[in-house]
RNA sequence: CGGGGCGUGGCUCAGCCUGGUAGAGCGCUCGGUUCGGGACCGAGAGGUCGGAGGUUCGAAUCCUCUCGCCCCGACCA
């Protein structure tokens, strides 16, 4: 391309809407323009970007057996209703109604659609596995769509969906699945790691969420230093130090502890105890539900865990007049000894969901008749513990978890520290990192298959459920998290498997006929041998040229210059900013072997 | 949805508090001088001040409503 007639609007200033890196570069290259929020349009450019982003999925997918589909964005909503993701899904999805008043969605993901067309057409154990994939856009109404391309209403993902007659067959499928994400972030460029990760509402067994190590990401990651754990916040464990308790007395015994609101206070109290051997107890409203939720003192309840323990969608710490109506005490003298015989005729009460704190009237009675009890399984077998009384101002001690609270449900509630022992290798300590989601692997197993009713016959004539594993990489994503690990304080650096031109040839001065000249005959030299260059013909003077070429971050910048009489030309290394004369005889071949390098 | 901020030429912003002829820099057009890291001089084009209503002799400015965008939180396959 010739860049005098390329679109390529470059900003020189950062736009005053964005904030992170890969937003401001976006637009500052001439990448993207905005529409609405959460809602972008492609330049030229990025979609050069984007297509190549895109081939490389496909070849990836293709190398394991990935059939591309295209399927449709536009969903009656039936196939949500069978699945139940209708009424699951909230406000998230685009919602319409056609001409006819029939329900209607904007697809949000294809695991229904794909699952339809497997339902219909699977019949035998001798058609699978399958393996199905299409990249395609997907719509998502999120609550706040920020960053540019970091969280979008409207992108493109490559989707991809196996199909196997049982767990072994979707164990191997998943795998392949795996080694391609691999191979495709690295062929993007991208430092990733593969960590464990809540599998949210999507449902299903196991999932690995591939991130991107980057300050602008949302999520935090726990890795071991030592070995290769890993694992979103809202997963992670650590291993603790075994602990030995004093044999306590037969009973807890009450004391008063006047004063005494927090864990803290009472390591100072006369009498109290350490953060370890405290039982922090918290109340929760676990989808509607009471809930007593049990960790060590030093411990921080992860919300997600609890979740995900209990299976509840939603959670919240329990208001004050709350937790006094269910325990009779203040927050700070709560515990959970005696709990469950708590009882009230009325049921305990719950706020109603639009209920303020300072609105005491709007409090509803709930039905629940007694406490649920979840703890951490750091307590498991611990004694001689102190604990709130239910009594404003008075503790107890001596109090033995297995013969003193009755515990409906031992989980892993507990978050972890920066700092703390791998939970996998002996010797590793866990870092925390903030890094952004690029893709994320799920196996499903049977949840849409059984919902839906997709089953084969097996080799016994019996129909099974077929068993299914969903894949699914945001291409944006790729495009933010390459920027974000690759810019400096001049603009992008893309990595050159997915650079918009492997080279821009910059003609210094263009009024200088042999400079026009060579740049041009350069130029098609270079497209001869197969190289995406691009032809800085501009009638502009050669900083701006220099300027805009470090900002686009085309990987490598040929510049036409005086030299030119020797028969010189300087080839500039973006990445690097170095630059070496090279012989103009020799300049295709070198940059065609810089280019192709590693490929 | 809660909290905060912002909508003025293509971009970045000033003006608003204290109402009185709409500004700057960059970009754009034309002419000239320049020509290897975002040149300089001169002359121009370009704005319903997000929208609607109100107050006023007079509104970018004050008031009300509304739309949109950004950030934090909540939320999120």
């Amino acid at each position: 391309m010739r860049w005098s007639q390329y679109f390529i609007p470059t900003l020189r200033e950062d736009p005053a809407d964005a904030e992170v890196v890969s937003h401001k570069l976006l637009l500052r290259a001439g990448l993207i323009r905005q529409l609405g929020s959460g809602i972008y349009s492609y330049m030229p450019m990025a979609q050069r970007i984007a297509l190549r982003i895109m081939q490389i999925l496909r070849e990836e997918m293709n190398r394991i057996g990935g059939q591309e589909f295209y399927l449709p964005a536009l969903h009656p909503a039936e196939v949500w209703k069978e699945s139940g993701r209708w009424e699951a899904i909230g406000a998230e999805m685009f919602r319409l109604k056609d001409r006819k008043d029939a329900d209607m969605c904007l697809g949000m993901t294809h695991e229904e659609i794909f699952t339809t067309i497997a339902r219909n057409e699977l019949r035998s154990y001798k058609q699978l596995p399958q393996v199905w994939y299409q990249i395609q856009v997907k719509f998502r109404d999120e609550l706040r769509p920020k960053s540019g391309f970091m969280r979008l209403r409207t992108f493109i993902m490559k989707d991809a969906y196996t199909f196997d007659v049982d767990k072994a067959g979707l164990d191997k499928s998943f795998a392949d699945q795996r080694e391609a994400y691999k191979r495709i972030f690295s062929r993007c460029g991208i430092e990733y790691s593969i960590v464990e990760a809540s599998s949210g509402s999507m449902g299903g067994s196991e999932s690995n969420e591939f991130v991107a190590k980057t300050d602008a990401g949302e999520d935090l990651i726990a890795s071991c230093a030592n070995c290769d754990y890993a694992a979103n916040l809202e997963k992670a464990t650590s291993r603790l130090a075994p602990v030995k308790d004093l044999v306590g007395p037969e009973a807890p015994e009450e004391f008063p502890t006047p004063g005494v609101r927090t864990i803290e206070d009472l390591t100072t109290f006369p009498g109290g105890a350490k953060e370890r051997d405290q039982i922090k107890t918290l109340a929760y409203v676990v989808d509607g539900q009471p809930a007593l939720i049990l960790l060590r003192g030093d411990h921080q309840l992860q919300e997600i865990k609890l979740l995900d323990a209990s299976g509840a969608t939603k959670s919240r710490p329990a208001y004050r007049a709350e937790i006094q109506q269910w325990l009779g005490a203040s927050p700070g003298s709560l515990g959970a000894v005696g709990a469950n015989d708590r009882q009230h005729p009325d049921g305990f009460l719950i706020a109603a969901a639009d209920f303020a704190p300072n609105q005491v009237q709007l409090f509803l009675s709930g039905g629940a008749k007694r406490l649920r009890i979840i703890a951490d399984d750091a307590l498991k077998g611990r004694q001689n513990m102190t604990t709130g009384a239910n009594k404003d101002d008075h503790h107890l001690r001596g109090v033995n978890i297995a013969r003193d609270i009755e515990v409906n449900q031992w989980a892993d509630l507990r978050g972890v520290d920066s700092g703390d022992s791998c939970p996998r290798c002996d010797e590793g300590t866990l870092e925390i990192f903030k890094a952004m989601e690029i893709g994320h692997i799920f196996k499903l197993g049977t949840k849409y298959s059984e919902s839906m009713g997709a089953t084969v016959l097996t080799v016994d004539g019996k129909p099974v459920p077929i068993v299914m594993g969903s894949y699914g990489i945001g291409v944006e994503r790729i495009i933010t998290a390459a920027i974000e690990q690759n810019h400096d304080a001049d603009g992008i650096i893309w990595p050159k498997t997915i650079a918009p031109f492997d080279v821009v040839v910059t003609v210094t001065n263009m009024k200088d006929e042999k400079l026009r000249e060579t740049g041009e005959k350069l130029y098609k030299d270079l497209m001869r041998a197969g190289l995406d260059a691009l032809l800085d013909d501009r009638n502009e003077r050669a900083g701006v040229k220099f300027k805009d070429a470090d900002l686009i971050g085309i990987p490598y910048r040929v510049t036409i210059g005086k030299k030119v009489a020797d028969g010189l030309v300087e080839l500039f290394t973006r990445a690097t900013k170095t630059s070496e004369d090279v012989k103009l005889t020799e300049i295709v071949s070198q940059v065609q072997k810089l280019a192709l390098a590693g490929l």
